[in-house]
DNA sequence: CATATTCCTACTAAAAGAGTAGGATTTGTC
DNA sequence: GACAAATCCTACTCTTTTAGTAGGAATATG
């Protein structure tokens, strides 16, 4: 598994905060009772979102969160790489310019690097408002049933 | 992380059978020490590809593996596909027709989707004879800088 | 019959995943 | 100024997964 639930949650949060926080901060507990999940975990998740500058937020009474940007400036690559840390399908594919000390013999490294660089590329074409907006098209694309024929 | 060992020595081993397997039976201790990997681990990996039926085996003094098929007809997606269980990038995306309880309300769900199509489509596109080959400009596509302008 | 091999079961140590618990701090409202 | 509602912070715990190890039984070959 690629996305714990760290990543998973993070996101729901964002989009939840896209679709309430139109006008003013939304508190957690309200979050994590719309969404059903556990406040108290939500609030290790949202800290590191806050901490990488994705929100602003209010405390004491009437606080909470709300999105620092609007919903298309924030891509889906960039919400997940900051909660789980790395979105690298294997071990092998590191941060920029590392790379393993076998990298110049492995004929499997290309496959690696070609396969993070679909999904990389996958979730750096999606953006917050893609998902608000539903737009199965983009995020289904050519696998989409209901989108038409591809063109 | 989406791959483990288990799934790269597996194809590891498979691209390692496909080199010398030409003519006979590859022993495991062979494998093991030419990837340098611990022979105790690769062979419970092994066994895994074995009981799948890629390969097939013989006991015995000289005996070994070797792949039951020509490498162009093995795609990296089964061999990962069947070391690790599954490929997909989160829970919520489950064997086929198994899907959450919140999925025709989830709009984050079709983000899931698309993003394991991604990978199952990458995935099953190149096949073990690409890696043996070398094949860059298939596993790397419009992101390999040797393979000249993309088309 | 000795040796090299696959095959099989069981075990273990470390890391990651998925939360819980408790309280300190801040801020708006009465 | 007291209270309530919120964020913020540190630490802990339980479960599952990962990454192996260990020991030996079964089986071919020379």
């Amino acid at each position: 598994m690629m996305v714990s639930t760290k990543g998973r949650y993070a996101l729901t949060v964002m989009v939840d905060l896209a679709r309430k926080g139109e006008n003013g901060y939304v508190s957690l507990s309200d979050i994590a009772e719309s969404e059903n999940l556990s406040m108290k975990y939500l609030e290790s998740i949202i800290a590191i979102l806050n901490k990488g500058g994705m929100l602003r937020s209010l405390r004491g009474k009437n606080g909470g969160y709300k999105l620092s940007r609007d919903p298309k400036d924030y891509t889906i690559n960039e919400i997940l790489l900051l909660t789980e840390g790395t979105l690298a399908p294997v071990n092998c594919i590191m941060q920029e310019g590392v790379q393993c000390e076998k990298a110049a013999t492995c004929s499997t490294l290309p496959l690696w690097a070609g396969l993070d660089k679909v999904i990389e590329n996958y979730l750096k074409g999606i953006t917050l408002e893609d998902i608000i907006n539903g737009n199965r098209k983009k995020m289904l694309g050519e696998y989409c049933e209901s989108c038409g024929p591809a063109e």
